[in-house]
DNA sequence: TGTTGAATTGTTATAACGTATCATTTAGGA
DNA sequence: TCCTAAATGATACGTTATAACAATTCAACA
């Protein structure tokens, strides 16, 4: 979790073309480091979330295999995203129930996410902002902040000791 | 958003029927200063929130109504949270899909959660953290963090120039 | 090269979460 | 008392997500 220098993307114009191809070969790359399988279905919907450059529901997603043939039910959906979130090329906007590519695919981060209420379109920071860090980001893009939220997912005490499921 | 003091609540042995009791009251003087109608679905629907002291999802609270003849549809559970949580008394907790009792009402705060991913429960913290306020938090209340999730609203630039909608 | 077990995908069905809409009731001010 | 706005009741529907099991594909290995 190094301090990175902050690039929020997502409300700026920039060389789409060249971003969708150039993160579609990082991909690629990275799955072939860690002996990942990047299946036709797992890379179109990675290339769909990429040129879209915003955060898309799962069935936006599908709709556009379907359109392709690539998968017909929700789970060929979700199990691509899954695949793509889990192995960090892509995150999920718990805020909006959507997905985005990582803008920062490979540099081992915790995603921060600046939401538009209005167009929903979402920009990636690169680190866990302290309130200084976080503002800056917005101002460095032009984006208004309403609310803030983190949130830190992990096992409280009870649950490491106890065999799971006992502290529910 | 000051600087508060850390006061991790959720994994802690506490007096609870005093900390329900406790809350209700604030809660009762924050909606009488603000001329809020406090009815009964509401604040029943705090008061359930407070007695479970966890996340609890809107049908599991509608259940908890339904069995207390106090709203029968899922829309009186979702208008009953919504306004706790618009006027500070709740949090939603986007991870879960999920409700939770403010643990600092009436302190202007920036809610971050530290979620079991086991149990399922969640503590609130005060502040919006630095990584170090976060961890710290963390330690204090014995949890063990996996993930970190910031999710900043507000609106861009496009979207605050123009007529809502266009952006979309 | 044929076997085999694990991972992936196909398919059906359903669970879980959330909201639009309109009718009805309630509370409070003119 | 009458009027208006807020809140609630009720129906129906839309959206998001997963369980479960069958079929297929793939890579490793005998
Ligand atoms: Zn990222
Ligand atoms: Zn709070
Ligand atoms: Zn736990
Ligand atoms: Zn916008």
């Amino acid at each position: 979790m190094p301090d990175a220098p902050l690039e929020p993307l997502g409300f700026e114009r920039h060389d789409h073309k060249h971003c969708v191809s150039d993160a579609m070969a990082t991909a690629e790359a990275r799955c072939a480091d860690a002996g990942l399988r990047f299946t036709p279905v797992r890379r179109r919907v990675l290339e769909i979330l990429l040129e879209e450059h915003q955060a898309m529901g799962a069935y936006d997603v599908l709709s556009r295999l379907q359109a392709e043939g690539l998968g017909a039910q929700p789970p060929a959906a979700y199990r691509a995203l899954d695949f793509l979130v889990a192995n960090g090329l892509a995150h999920r906007v718990e805020r909006l129930n959507a997905f985005v590519a990582c803008a920062h695919p490979g540099e081992d981060h915790i995603p921060a996410f600046l939401i538009c209420r209005d167009c929903n379109r979402v920009a990636e920071t690169v680190t866990l902002p302290s309130r200084d860090v976080l503002i800056e980001a917005a101002r460095a893009c032009d984006f208004e902040i309403d609310k803030v939220l983190v949130e830190a997912e992990g096992r409280c005490g009870p649950c490491r000791d106890a065999p799971a499921g006992s502290g529910a």
